[in-house]
DNA sequence: TTGAAAATGAAAGTCGATTTCATTTAGGCG
DNA sequence: CGCCTAAATGAAATCGACTTTCATTTTCAA
């Protein structure tokens, strides 16, 4: 990793180990305050905005992108070999992913129709997801008929 | 108008009518910031956080809905009987829609397939549309090759 | 070893979205 | 018609995530 970000004119620091190691290590769909919650954790003195600098450049060389998903949070997905959709459940904010070669075929040719030059596609499917439906079910059965 | 939101229990005001009318003239995917534009160009009187609420509310009584994409920017687009997607373009920002009915009955089975209750379909293709392919084109051809 | 370029941390700044609050207005009712 | 209460308004303050600034420290190639 040191070498990899030599060779594109960075360089490495002790910090910049810890952030991009734990970007590694939690899972997809990672917020600036998450990352910076696992970092604290491990070093007290790193900095807020060295850690938002470094997700931005995990993004820069190529090894995230950002995701919004119009909640006001940004999150730093890895980039992955297969482009996936997102199950967004509004009610808990889980994201799940889902395989889209399919689609992705469909829009490159919209997008090729229009000449227009695709650089990204977003599919999202924003909803309920199985435990918040359930959850919703509950709260009618047992809380008062209000509104 | 007056009518179907007194029904909804809301009034009806000189400002509120300008302001769901101006919304209405102008096209899709209408940002705060345009609108309060429009509005002040009739009514100099008209406050900007009036404006903002009576586009919430314009999406609260179901007549649009809010777009989000990615750059910071809350458009609200009418709601239209027809899904469509969003061609954005990455430099100039302008938004072009496009027909997403079988995309749509394909997400609507992937949600299904996982238990997840689907609320909205977002399907984004963001690029560069073809006025903006032929600036870049341009500018390097007629521009320095700095890197 | 050394010096220029890059990185860091704290704090301040940015900017769109949202809320607060004092005041005004709509519209149902007698 | 006037009255009254809930809703609406406008200005200003606030929020909150993101981004930049700046003084200082660190990396690493020569």
């Amino acid at each position: 990793m040191k070498e990899f970000l030599r060779t594109k004119g960075f360089k490495m620091t002790p910090q910049r180990e810890l952030i991009f190691r734990s970007f590694f290590e939690l899972g997809e769909h990672v917020s600036v305050d998450e990352l910076y919650d696992k970092v604290r954790d491990l070093d007290q003195s790193i900095g807020y905005s060295t850690v938002w600098r470094n997700l931005k450049l995990i993004c820069k060389v190529g090894l995230a992108e950002e995701v919004n998903l119009g909640d006001g949070i940004t999150r730093y997905d890895r980039v992955t070999k297969v482009p996936h959709g997102h199950l967004f459940c509004l009610s808990c904010k889980k994201l799940e992913e889902f395989p889209v070669e399919q689609l992705v075929g469909i829009l490159a040719q919209t997008a090729g129709d229009r000449d227009f030059s695709p650089e990204h596609f977003k599919i999202e499917i924003h909803g309920l997801c199985n435990d918040c439906q359930n959850k919703a079910i509950d709260e009618n059965n047992n809380g008062a008929d209000d509104e």
